[in-house]
DNA sequence: TAGATTGTTAATCGATTAACAATC
DNA sequence: TAGATTGTTAATCGATTAACAATC
């Protein structure tokens, strides 16, 4: 069932939501790609176009009802339902990762965490579950059935955590340690680290102070 | 002195980086392009390509010595110096930014913490320096030169704190907080959402459990 | 009706890949 | 020398933009 739509345009899909809720809660009930596009900073062109790979949501001379929209690209996303994640590090990062609220609030759950430290294993996170060992991941995830995880361990260990993730069913990879993943192409890694972007930056910045 | 460098060369500049340095520590002296690729998923011409666009660091028939190559993407980059990078936001978020040591290691120091509650302010962060007032920005900003900022607030104080920074010299910004940044164009920013990877992913993952 | 904005097609633009001479 | 791998050019591929008929 592998789809033919760029992968391009579904990296795009989250960003217009995120825009369209916005604009909800600024009290709006319709807009256009234009405006859409003065926001992000994108084309009203290729908002259009992007939109049009799943279906015709708005209509000609008045734009498109955010609601409708809304729920429509919910839907294309698959994030109408919630979904539960697993975590694995439970270090500086790993605690920081399970108390962001931003997770829960946006229909992500963290379900398990895991750790490799006997020190931390047991321990409590978030006044509920249970910080569990690295070798329990194969049945826990098993018996959970969660598709998705988040990677916070050093870079070192990371890819044999995502070696056991991917054969305890994981589908989906939020990796936050700083190493690219050797994977199979049925699973998607999606990439964080900071200081990237930040190099990133620095190549067009002048020297002064 | 705007480059003429398309800015997706230079994204892929610090993964190169990243992988280089990992060869490093694994004990290799001499890589190509075709073992870099393999590790990144990136195919071996696209790497040449890249780097072509800086000049000649590899040799025909051996490779690349990856202490220069790395020396060479380094000032590139132009992360041989370290940065001082200022903080908005002592929230959750932003004490979790405070207190990761993955900047400092690779040469990124924050130097200023800001946040608006007055519960916060003159709070002390890491055992060192003080969580300043908004207000103070454009001052100490100013007297420090810091180029590079860290948003963490809520989204609906983004835009503000953005448009303050960059009023005070600012001219990259990575924002943590989850929404798209209207900035002048020689201000570079870069963002970070990890719901926005995990709706990425979704879209691909099949209903099960 | 007149004005606005969609969805789509065709044109343009840019990025990736393939191929290979140069050369270590 | 023979084998390997670069740097670069040309070919291909894909994504973005421009334009406009359709229509609300």
């Amino acid at each position: 069932m592998a789809s033919n739509i760029p992968d391009i345009v579904i990296s795009r899909l989250p960003i217009y939501l995120r825009a369209l809720e916005r604009l909800a809660q600024e009290g709006y009930e319709v807009t256009s790609s234009l405006e859409l596009g003065k926001r992000l900073g994108i084309s009203s062109a290729q908002i259009r176009k992007d939109l049009s790979h799943f279906g015709g949501f708005g209509k000609q001379g008045t734009g498109y009802r955010i609601a409708f929209l809304t729920e429509q690209l919910r839907q294309v996303l698959k994030i109408e339902r919630e979904w539960d994640v697993a975590l694995v590090g439970a270090g500086d990062l790993g605690n920081a990762i399970a108390h962001y609220k931003g997770f829960a609030n946006r229909g992500f759950h963290i379900v398990h965490i895991f750790d490799n430290d006997p020190g931390k294993v047991g321990k409590q996170i978030n006044g509920g579950f249970t910080i569990l060992p690295i070798q329990d991941i194969p049945r826990v995830i098993q018996e959970s059935g969660v598709r998705i995880a988040m990677i916070a361990v050093p870079a070192e260990a990371a890819q044999a955590v995502a070696d056991t993730l991917i054969a305890s069913g994981v589908k989906a990879i939020l990796n936050y340690a700083p190493i690219t993943l050797k994977t199979p192409p049925d699973v998607h890694v999606q990439y964080i680290d900071p200081v990237i972007h930040l190099q990133r930056m620095t190549f067009y910045l002048n020297y002064t102070p």
